[in-house]
RNA sequence: GGGCCGUUAGCUCAGUCGGUUAGAGCAUCGGCCUUUUAAGCCGGUGGUCCUGGGUUCGAGUCCCAGACGGCCCA
């Protein structure tokens, strides 16, 4: 009789108090197990959990004796409330909650066995006639109920469903099992994508797929993620943007194209970045930066009236009013309003004129190491801008007239070639858009990509490369073409009232734990 | 990068000036209950107080370092 040294199960190296729990989900198991199929592969349903809230919702007691209507539901248990031989439990599609009523007497002895097995989080099917109970509830009375899948672990509390903001990210399926405002966040953010690929579709505009993964990371002016393909023993980039992909596109005589999809940016992480982010582009043949101003406010009044019922939403204490027009202010006017009633001292047009001006008031405003950007009129403003002016946009706006220096890919303004043919869009105070008539001349091209090579040389890690590639697609010519980036996560943060991108990603990026 | 805040039962949270065996509600377990609904009533179980050091007769509580998260600033 020697006795092997004992072996701990895996399922029983849980904390004392969880052990007690997970043994008891797996006692329930076993019980189940005896009575049923634990892990079916399929339940017939008639119908969902809403679509039966939805319809039979409306209809009183009455209706539903007279014409009683049966029907198969399948979904989570969120709630069992026992009462002797009888008791319910809410069953739940994630959208909406149904309340099940079990009788002893209706279920016979094996449909009580499995009933009083359930644990919280099961999933399960029923199957029996709608009805109204005494005090109105909308309910099915049982006839039959079909057991699908075991929850082992317990689910977060009914009443205060699950709070804590990190085991919601990187628990979502928690989050979404218990918390339906957050399954309603989701929906919404699905629901402005498919507006806007209506309204575009609807337009004649092309949706296509161009690469995640680039030899040369271009189009926007950010730090890429740095990948390697094998076979290929091949340096490979995450893309910051897709556009000059897209562009390509439009040089093939694709004449309105867009892609909504992911970009990767290796910058950090705040309540308004993730390093992989959704964004539109489109690019419009034949347009310029104006018509995109016109497109995008029916675009936008439109998706908010369909995705939020209304053309008013709140953000932060404020509303926000989405129906155009919307404002219309160029980067210089914005920096010289922002600080008009400034103690530190309002900007001064002068100051504006000159990059030793502007470094000045950029040291004055705090924007950071100001001194790198010296001799950088652009920068500067830009800078400057978003220190004392971006903030402040809560309604939309159009922001334009932007500095040549720091729009590499714009077309610039042939009176004044310091300046392109570009603008923001900024709600929120938040960069929702951002967009120009695109500089179609290869030689002009080439040199800004050079100018780039430069800075990126001098340390920036952000600036482009020479893509000759794509400077060689501009030869073959591209039609006068503006094109317009809108990002999708900031845009449903404002239409869902979040303040934190992660509540409108499903899985925001986490340091591992 | 800097500052502030948080981390206590499966979940949501209390925990006084450093002092006996760390509490509540929900969940869970047992009992009663065949139209309840945050069902109810009675009784029970459940703790690496984030981790590691330190101070102290004594630390969930004070100090130091760290982890993870949140917010603000740059």
């Amino acid at each position: 009789m020697t006795d092997a040294p004992e072996k701990t199960p895996p399922a029983e190296a849980e904390g004392v108090s969880e052990g007690e729990l997970l043994k008891h989900r797996r006692e329930s198991f076993e019980q189940i197990g005896a009575l049923t199929d634990i892990y079916p592969f399929s339940f017939p349903a008639t119908a969902t959990v809403s679509g039966i809230v939805e319809r039979y919702g409306k209809l009183s007691a009455e209706d539903l004796d007279r014409e009683p209507a049966t029907e198969s539901a399948a979904g989570r248990v969120l709630a069992l409330r026992l009462q002797g031989k009888a008791g319910f439990l809410d069953l739940s599609d994630g959208l909406a909650r149904l309340q099940v009523y079990v009788r002893m007497d209706a279920v016979g002895e094996k449909g009580w066995a499995l009933f009083r097995a359930l644990d919280l989080g099961d999933w399960i099917g029923v199957t029996g006639p709608l009805f109204r109970t005494r005090t109105g509830q909308l309910s099915v009375k049982a006839q039959v109920l079909t057991f699908l899948a075991k929850c082992l672990k317990p689910l977060p509390e009914k009443w205060h469903g699950l709070k804590d903001v990190e085991v919601r990210y990187r628990q979502r399926y928690l989050d979404l099992a218990v918390n339906p405002e957050s399954r309603a966040i989701f929906e919404k953010r699905a629901a402005i994508v498919r507006a806007i690929r209506r309204f575009l579709d609807g337009r004649g505009f092309l949706e296509v797929e161009t690469p995640m993964m680039q030899p040369m990371a271009g189009g926007a002016l950010a730090r890429p993620f740095v990948t390697h393909h094998n076979a290929l023993d091949l340096e490979l980039y995450l893309r910051v943007a897709p556009e000059l992909y897209l562009k390509r596109l439009v040089v093939g005589g694709i004449e309105r194209v867009y892609e909504i999809n992911r970009n990767f940016r290796n910058e950090g992480i705040s309540t308004h970045h993730n390093p992989e982010f959704t964004m539109l582009e489109f690019y419009q043949a034949y347009a310029r930066a104006s018509d995109l101003i016109d497109l995008t406010e029916e675009m936008l009044s439109g998706l908010v009236r369909e995705a939020v019922g209304g053309t008013i939403t709140a953000w932060s204490g404020h509303t926000i009013d989405w129906s155009p027009p919307y404002r219309r202010i160029t980067m210089r006017d914005a920096v010289l309003e922002a600080t008009r009633e400034d103690s530190r001292g309002p900007v001064r047009q002068e100051e504006l004129a000159t990059a030793s001006g502007l470094l000045g008031a950029a040291r004055r405003f705090g924007v950071e190491k100001p001194d790198r950007f010296a001799g950088q009129k652009g920068k500067l403003l830009a800078e400057l801008f978003e220190a004392v002016g971006e903030a402040g946009f809560i309604q939309p706006t159009f922001l334009h007239e932007f500095p040549t220096e720091i729009s590499p890919l714009s077309k610039q303004d042939p009176a004044d070639p310091e300046w392109v043919d570009r603008f923001e869009l900024y709600a929120g105070g938040m960069e929702i858009a951002n967009g120009f008539s695109e500089l179609n001349d290869p030689a002009e091209q080439e040199r800004r990509f050079v100018d780039q090579a430069k800075q990126k040389a001098g340390g920036d890690t952000e600036a482009m490369q020479l893509d000759s590639d794509y400077i060689e697609a501009l030869s073959y010519g591209m039609p006068p073409t503006a094109g317009e980036g809108v990002g999708i996560d900031r845009l449903t943060m404002l239409l869902t009232e979040k303040p934190s991108i992660r509540d409108v990603i499903l899985f925001p990026l986490m340091r591992p734990r």
